[in-house]
RNA sequence: CGGGCUGUAGCGCAGUUUGGUAGCGCGACUGGUUUGGGACCAGUAGGUCGCCGGUUCAAAUCCGGCCAGCCCGACCA
């Protein structure tokens, strides 16, 4: 090795001495200016029809993303720049917990997928990508990496001696998406951090995943984003536990109720909430079968039956419920005022997935149409589940399992089987919180972090096993946590931006600030813009030039909308040395002496 | 997967009802005048009207099929 480098470098061939004679020498270089007159920028002066929200809108007017398909999106050198900002930050982080930067293949055989018993969902649910190679064999674009993550680390870690171990990539993802929609955040190609723990035990897990967790907090301390942990649903995995990290904008598509009080915050599907009870129904009367023509829904009963409250009857909703290796219509009751929650009813039933009955399925197991579905008289093979608000609660009210009929003074139990009793409820605004009792605040999250107890569930599965301190194979005990690289800075977006455009939080701007020559033309605004481009840069300020040649009113306009924090405009009083300078957040403009533009920049950059 | 809407120049749109050989704004290009809030004047280029088929002397327009995109539904017993 050693001789035979040296070697190479002593007989280097002459033709290659001659390319590196060509190279220009570095030191003769002008010195790097980042100019925007030299980075490919389109702006829009018009909102693409096809974009709803915020961010979406504004990434695509400043140019910043384009479209290529549904969901699929290049990302221009600006926004780059960003994501690449915010994948630095999130390494930083992780790093400092310990965890390692690989580089897993997006393309996987279906034999990995197998192995994990997750290929035939992922297929019939229509969420992977697959493909065939040249031969037939079955690939796929990955969703997700515990597979390849799993099988990776199995194959280097076999004894408990090398544990701890934490890997994280952060590499492009393939969903097909049931809707692609709101730019950045909902894409079927998207950047996604993932990273996998594994340890020897529980405790082991609990501290990876408490590490994990204080970096993401820092993570999105660092870029400047309001955002809450919430408790989230641990889907049919089960697991001791997880959390998603969810940026506050209104655009949200998750629904998150919180506790000011307590500092209790959970995804709705997974709030609980403490219940105000139902109005007392008494002592068990006899039932009574009526006849309701046409009186299908909770508010049609609360009218057709003055008196009775939706609190004191209970609806029964039929389901379709499929598990692994059989399907079935399930009976599901919840207090007429309350909601069933379907993620919970899910995850109560084991099950892979539930719909609601058709039409023809609720008539085939309850011989009723739509609307008139009970629990009495409900054929012994319709299974029988409830919530437990309805637990203890005399008279009912609810649906005959006859077209036309309700019944009255229904008590569970006695007119009909108990059901199972489960806890199936959609927590509300507005109800009680679980820990303080005081109402629970509703909003809006954009999920951009995700963090999992996952257990053995894969390492089980896939045989990835460790030899313990007895010599004895187990399997390792796994979490999984994910960041979405890619809709981070959208959802940013979505909570910082104004009238004029985007607002971007420093730490992740595509640049930090800009210096703009109003007329690249005037050799004064020139050398001055220079110079303060040159002074900022030297004091480590993230700093572009911009040079490009356009009026100067299309020049405010244009880098108000690109969003850099902090703007600096040298223009006609250039010469006496006087400057503009804009923090963009707020508008706040002032003019000021050249002299004093690195000061403030650092300032306002809060350095 | 269902329901609705849309597809015309790089972007945003009109024209389709009532068939007659394609237009507006922005953008782009050339020349000139400009230079503090998306400048002005003159000129130029750019479109198989999503695709395929049908009706017709004639189709962006009418009919059929397909494709693509967007929105909504997925709390109703």
């Amino acid at each position: 090795m050693r001789s035979d480098r040296a070697s190479v470098k002593g007989r280097a061939p002459h033709a290659l001495r001659r390319l590196r004679k060509c190279a220009t020498s570095l030191a003769t270089l002008p010195a790097l200016r980042m100019r925007l007159s030299q980075i490919l920028i389109s702006t829009l002066r018009d909102d693409p029809a096809d974009a709803e929200i915020p961010s979406h809108k504004l990434l695509a007017r400043a140019g910043l993303i384009v479209k290529i398909a549904a969901g699929v999106y290049t990302f221009a050198p600006l926004m780059w720049r960003t994501v690449k900002k915010f994948a630095q930050i999130v390494r930083e982080e992780l790093d400092r917990e310990g965890a390692n930067e690989v580089m897993l293949p997006i393309m996987q055989p279906k034999e990995l997928w197998v192995s994990s018993g997750r290929w035939d969902r992922y297929v019939n649910d229509g969420i992977m990508f697959t493909l065939k190679d040249r031969k037939g064999s079955d690939m796929c674009l990955g969703p997700t990496h515990e597979e390849v993550m799993t099988a990776y680390v199995n194959a280097q870690v076999n004894s408990y001696k090398q544990l701890p171990v934490n890997c994280y990539q952060i590499q492009d993802k393939f969903r097909d998406e049931i809707r692609p929609r709101f730019g950045l955040m909902r894409g079927r190609e998207f950047i996604m951090m993932d990273a996998y723990s594994f340890d020897a035990d529980q405790p082991g897990l609990d501290a990876a995943y408490q590490k994990m967790r204080n970096a993401y907090c820092r993570i999105f301390e660092r870029c400047g984003l309001a955002y809450t942990v919430v408790q989230a649903d641990s889907g049919a995995i089960g697991g001791a536990g997880s959390e998603e990290f969810m940026v506050i904008a209104d655009s949200g598509e998750d629904s998150i109720l919180f506790c000011r009080e307590s500092g209790y915050a959970a995804n709705v599907e997974k709030a609980v909430s403490k219940l105000p009870p139902a109005p007392a129904g008494g002592e068990p009367k006899p039932l009574q079968t009526i006849a309701t023509p046409d009186v299908k829904t909770v508010a049609q009963l609360e009218a057709f039956f003055p008196g009775w409250t939706a609190a004191r009857m209970a609806k029964t909703v039929l389901y379709h419920v499929t598990w692994k290796a059989k399907a079935k219509v399930v009976a599901v009751m919840m207090r007429g005022d309350l909601e069933i929650n379907e993620v919970k009813l899910t995850n109560a039933l084991d099950a892979l997935a539930v719909r609601l009955a058709t039409d023809d399925e609720i008539k085939a197991a309850t011989g009723a149409d739509v609307g008139f579905a009970g629990p009495v008289n409900l054929p012994e093979d319709v299974p029988l589940l409830a919530d437990e608000s309805l637990q203890g609660v005399t008279n009912l009210l609810t649906g005959g399992n006859k077209t036309g009929y309700h019944c009255l003074d229904v008590n569970l139990g006695r007119d009909c089987r108990m059901p199972s009793w489960k806890e199936l409820r959609t927590a509300r605004a507005g109800e009680g919180c679980p820990v303080s009792g005081k109402p629970l605040e509703q909003a809006r999250g954009i999920e951009v972090g995700h963090i999992f107890k996952l257990g053995i569930k894969y390492s089980k599965a896939m045989g990835a096993t460790f030899m313990d301190q007895g010599g004895k194979p187990v399997p390792f005990v796994m979490g999984c946590y994910g960041i979405g690289v890619s809709r981070t800075p959208a959802a940013a977006v979505e909570q910082s931006f104004d009238d004029k455009g985007i607002v971007w939080p420093p730490a992740i701007a595509p640049f930090e600030c800009v210096v703009a020559m109003l007329d690249p033309k005037r050799d004064e605004q020139v050398a001055l813009a220079d110079a303060l481009y040159a002074e900022l840069k030297a004091a480590g300020v993230d700093v572009c030039l911009d040079d490009r040649a356009m009026s100067p009113g299309a020049k405010f306009k244009d880098n108000e909308l690109l969003g850099f924090p902090v703007q600096v405009f040298v223009g006609r009083k250039a010469a006496e040395g006087g400057v503009e300078f804009l923090v963009r957040k707020g508008m706040q403009k002032s003019e000021c002496a050249a002299a004093e533009v690195k000061a403030k920049v650092l300032a306002a950059l809060g350095r």
